[in-house]
DNA sequence: TTTTTGACGCTCT
DNA sequence: TAGAGCGCCAAAA
């Protein structure tokens, strides 16, 4: 259990639980830690995060399912690449059946 | 030690 | 239905 892990580590946690070829948005993980609104911290845990643990960071995306943080990747594109190799469909930065490939934590982890 | 910025989401008007 | 504002926490300078 990492309950006793700060609020960055749950989201790792939650991350890396994703599975392949499905992706999540940062609120449905801030939801599923009970923090919705503190959704910011979900993007930005994961940015210090991704830098630092091997978090699947290409398969958290806003509620939007636009790739907000491709930027933050070595290359703008590699976020794309990463999701096409896995089966998602993007297209102008945008995830392509997000209904569909959604990956709830609540719901699946529950 | 204090201030600013940052990968967002939800509610209200 | 559409647009704007508010709320949260942490890291870096």
């Amino acid at each position: 259990m990492a309950e006793n892990k700060d609020f960055f580590d749950q989201v790792y946690q939650v991350a890396r639980l994703i599975p392949k070829g499905r992706v999540t948005s940062y609120g449905a993980i801030a939801k599923y830690l009970g923090a919705a609104k503190s959704s910011r911290i979900v993007g930005y845990a994961m940015n210090s995060s991704f830098s630092l643990k091997n978090v699947p960071a290409h398969r958290v995306v806003n509620r939007n399912g636009l790739l907000t943080g491709k930027m933050h990747f070595e290359n703008p594109d590699k976020m794309q690449q990463l999701l096409e190799a896995e089966g998602i469909k993007v297209k102008d930065d945008k995830i392509q059946d997000f209904k569909s490939v959604f990956w709830d934590p609540m719901i699946e982890l529950l």
